[in-house]
DNA sequence: CAATAATCGAGACGGTACGTCTTGTCTTCAC
DNA sequence: GTGAAGACAAGACGTACCGTCTCGATTATTG
């Protein structure tokens, strides 16, 4: 067999020199999500990430350039969309049980990481925008192809742009996910999700769940 | 009335030590609020801050037990409040024009350092539970008197908790304010605040119907 | 009646004023050999004194430059020579017992607190210089005095001054005090008048106790 | 000899990680030095010694737990023993030829550091252990040998054990440094040293008749 | 007895240095 | 080339004392 079989069609052109470790990576989400349990981001050094991750502080630099981004790439890593939207019943349905569903998911654990999440992009443009990047917009969009399915269907007969629909909605969530001047509970979250459907449009108030 | 009666009366318990300077509070404060206007609270040092104020490190620490702690107080001292309710025509105009109010002030200089104040509260309950006391409570306490008196004049029907209601106005303002995405414009805070009452009371209830 | 008649022979010239209070003098210096009994000199703060003596720091530094001063007036006003030339038998006998006085108070606490003033007047030639005048020379010129009656007795023939004859008696004993290699024990001290006295001509050698 | 055998044979078991900075050491030790030539150990602070150094704070307290122990090191490295044992002549003449030569030392630069060091001993005795270990008993180790020496040769024949006789010939010395009542001039120097050996050893007890 | 004056306590103040901690980089050897 | 180990420069942390100061209260002498 020659040298050129054995690289074959699919292969990409695989770089010299020893390959990144895959198990260093894994270490590393897993560390900095277990001190994320115990104390704030803020409070967390990349030292503390590295020694509980088993792996040199260099490591940590040479993969991410600093605390905030590493924690984003460790957040996403870890959450996998947990409150995907589901298509079942009404476009209504579909979107009030996945803002229930993104309320259930951020009063624990990644509720809490996100707040820290957000907080240190506060301090970092450079961060917030990658923030935005890798996780606001691309859910925002998500969701704006939601309203956009609502306003055909005729749910949603407002003039209002989606992105301001898009904060009526979650922007009482997130605020009381940042301010924590009262828990989202889930009858808070109903009552935000009915004001905004039950205001747009006539159909959407008669209609609002004709076909159950 | 003799000596020993307006001794009595108009003396202050004067403690005993030289007393606190109160050029140093002052001082400090605008040290604050200048390196607020150049970087983030999370990147300016207490000794930075001490420098500036022409002030020694312990005198801060002797008065402030954080970098956010005294944020806050400086912050507070310095807004003496820019958006107040003030009672002209109905009670949904004093309302909204306050909203409005809100939105510029936190546009400028004052929503940056919020948000600062904000981000760093995220790391310490404490210091959350602190601007709870000292700035957001105060300031949704005022809302809600407001809030009841739409109610009493039948403004706002709605059987909602009047929590719900503020984070229903402020919310998304505060979203905005936070994450980055998008601009409070005051096209956003009227879109806002019309659909809120729109929604509430059966005047409003009854002019939804004549669009279709 | 004139001036100088009212300010009799023995009335010393009172100032005006509240006059310095005694018992705040007696408690600095306890507070000052109380804490010596715990910590060295150095490790002594003037705030843990004053506190200790139920004084503020201004009063004491009204009445010291320093803290090494304090210590030297306070370990003066404390000691009163326990270790005095007494005048019995030979003047070979009185030396040498003054020796062994001095060696036993410096196995103890005196020896603890002379080291330390000692060590923190190595930073100060001012202190030292207080030191000198206030303790060193006083107890050399006493000695030497008693060197002069031994030479005018015969016991001392040789020409060496009586710095060199001091500094050869002492000089092991406040090397052992200040270096700490060995125990200022009595057989040293034995050893070392011994060693000195039998050198001092042969009247010293045959009379070194003749009259007992 | 096969490459497997000669990395066995020569491989020094090196440490990994960044190995240390010599010039970080020397330039540490240098400005050491160079500070203690214009004030007191006590007067020099850690922070000035790595800003001479050109080194940071962290490099100091990671090789060093205290400025004492420093000084103790920097000294050592410096003065390579300038007043050693020669022999040449007797060996009275070897041991007072070296005396005479730590006079010199300790007149100059030398013996002020060492006062310096010897005072910040006295505030911690974990710093006078490290300085008996690594300067004065292998001094006075040394001194022994000399003095067993002198013994065997009959020029000591007093049955004094080695301590005493080295604290009656250097005590005197390093009282002097340390009290700083008198200067550890040549002739006192010689004072105390023929007085040691006329004493010792039968020679010398027979020579002191003749003056009478 | 009032005025004057020094002392006292309490404790705030501007400074300085402490010893620790974290950051992000660099240097070495091992794989 | 990547990784672990760990030294390094930089600099902020929060604490502890320094020696000074500013108060009101106290305690003496002087007028």
């Amino acid at each position: 067999m020659r040298k050129s079989d054995s690289s074959n069609v699919t292969r990409k052109p695989r770089n010299p020199g020893r390959p990144r470790s895959e198990s260093s990576r894994t270490s590393i989400f897993s560390a900095v999500l277990k001190l994320l349990a115990t104390k704030s981001l803020r409070d967390i050094s990349i030292e503390e990430i590295a020694f509980e991750a088993g792996v040199s502080k260099a490591t940590v630099y040479r993969w991410w350039s600093n605390k905030t981004q590493l924690a984003i790439d460790a957040f996403l890593n870890d959450i996998s969309v947990k409150a995907p939207f589901v298509v079942r019943g009404t476009i209504t349905d579909t979107i009030v049980s996945q803002v229930h569903a993104l309320a259930d998911q951020y009063r624990g654990r990644d509720g809490e990481i996100l707040r820290q999440i957000i907080a240190e992009c506060q301090a970092s443009p450079e961060d917030m925008k990658i923030f935005h990047q890798k996780f606001l917009f691309l859910r925002r969009e998500e969701a704006k192809r939601y309203i956009r399915i609502a306003r055909k269907d005729g749910v949603i007969a407002s003039k209002l742009d989606d992105d301001t629909i898009i904060d009526m909605i979650y922007g009482p969530i997130y605020y009381r996910l940042l301010l924590r001047h009262a828990r989202i509970d889930k009858s808070f979250v109903k009552s935000i999700v009915d004001h905004v459907f039950k205001q747009f449009g006539p159909i959407a108030v008669a209609n609002i769940r004709p076909q159950s």
